[in-house]
DNA sequence: CAGTGGTCTAGACCACTTC
DNA sequence: AAGTGGTCTAGACCACTGA
């Protein structure tokens, strides 16, 4: 489905990709049971013909996605699924109204400088206060409020943010343009809406919303936090788990730029 | 040359790993920003004194990682940061509890064999019905129910399951263990809770709820649906966004299970 | 058409860990 | 002590594709 193959679907074309697609398969489905060994090196050289320059570089990657184990002088296993993971995929709000079809608009509700409070050292992990712009957007469906955004930037790290007025480009995409390879963590929960943020979002307080609260970080310190908070009927993540289909050869190659055509 | 390295540096012990780091440094610090082409593979073996194989390594990892893309003739370019995407977790509902610090405990509450409705058959892709197992689950941290699990399982492809009671093993992690690397498909959204969910879970009616819907699927069929209904204010999901670092090489070798000696 | 990446080889030595 | 993986080399040829 993901894979965007010329036509005629011919198989793999190189020695590592074969090695490759012939484990990941035996593995994903379940013929090689978790725990199993493998064939070592040497083996998978003579079954392919090939170096073990080329087998090992497929066994690293088996690794590295976690599908495999490997120890020295014990071999190469099955690994054992661990905890679910899921790739998730935050797209910019702009791109997420526009996936539903529906005119995009946005607006700056409250704009304020100040220095950070003690709970907000504790996120941007600094010994001083630090000067910050508090914002608050609301991202528009069409007519109906989409998201509501509650962001704090931190002006030392980002002094240009002073100046900017966000009325073109929302903070997040202005951010990430200034600052790109950001390091983030997600928190997603459900809440109910606090009276004033139901207010803006025009729900009725108390009405479940998806709430995704988010710390950027660059090396050295956080750089924003924002609150993102969606109406719980509006919306909803989607997350894929690939074991590492995700990264195979093939679909590498022709990553341009249609590979974005998730469904919202 | 890298026989002989000083023990008293912490870093990278490996050419690879030291050429790693610079560019992931490079980029992510945003001293390379995007677009910026990076040196070629020449330029590399000469600055790092190591074989073109090395140098090639590191860039196709980095290139898997997204973080350069590279084009032949062209060069190799820094990438342009895409949509926000994180690595989340979804841990087995048993550690989640166990990460709290309360005691688990678990109960079904109810199991009814039954043939797939018209709905179910688009979630498994079947023309025809198929049997299924219809499970509800309480999942509890101590006294306080954690979780409300409403399962699905495919009959036709896990025929086991009809005669397993789940007594000791929760669905999720029983099915794990027979059919391992499920690829899945997450949904998360907020929702109030239904009178009969908020019932089991003990929470007032309209309590926003943090619902995860997860299919999973083999290669050829979906295996299982479930629905877990976390009360909003019991349960968060943590998700991070690592670009590259989470399989950064020094991080992958102590994956092994043996390592347990490293200071947590 | 020439620069660049993509793949591959046939070795080598080392490090770890189980036997 | 020996088996296995981990890393690296110094080449090679091919396939793109941008200038």
């Amino acid at each position: 489905m993901r894979t965007s193959r010329p036509r005629t679907k011919q198989g793999p074309r190189f020695i590592h990709e074969r090695i490759l697609a012939d484990i990941q398969g035996k593995i994903l489905s379940g013929r090689w049971a978790a725990g199993c060994r493998i064939p070592i090196e040497q083996e998978l050289m003579k079954q392919y013909q090939c170096s073990r320059m080329t087998v090992s570089k497929v066994l690293t990657r088996l690794a590295h996605a976690g599908l495999i184990v490997r120890r020295r002088k014990a071999g190469s296993f099955v690994g054992h699924p661990h905890s679910q993971s899921a790739v998730l995929d935050i797209p910019d709000i702009k791109v997420e109204v526009a996936a539903l079809d529906l005119p995009y608009s946005y607006g700056v509700l409250h704009r304020h400088k100040r220095r950070s409070s003690r709970e907000e050292r504790e996120i941007f992990g600094k010994d001083g206060a630090v000067p910050m712009l508090e914002l608050d957007c609301l991202h528009m469906a069409g007519e109906q409020p989409f998201c509501l955004e509650q962001r704090l930037i931190n002006l030392q790290a980002v002094p240009e943010a002073a100046s900017e007025t966000f009325a073109e480009l929302a903070p997040g995409a202005w951010l990430r343009r200034r600052v790109p390879w950001m390091l983030a963590e997600h928190r997603i929960r459900a809440a109910a809406a606090e009276p004033e943020a139901a207010a803006a979002l025009k729900i009725k307080p108390r009405t479940p919303c998806l709430v995704i609260e988010r710390t950027t970080r660059d090396v050295a310190s956080a750089i924003t936090f924002v609150r993102l908070i969606y109406p719980g009927n509006l919306h909803e993540l989607v997350a894929s788990f690939m074991p590492i289909a995700a990264v195979s050869d093939a679909d590498l190659r022709d990553r341009s730029p249609a590979s974005r055509a998730r469904s919202g």
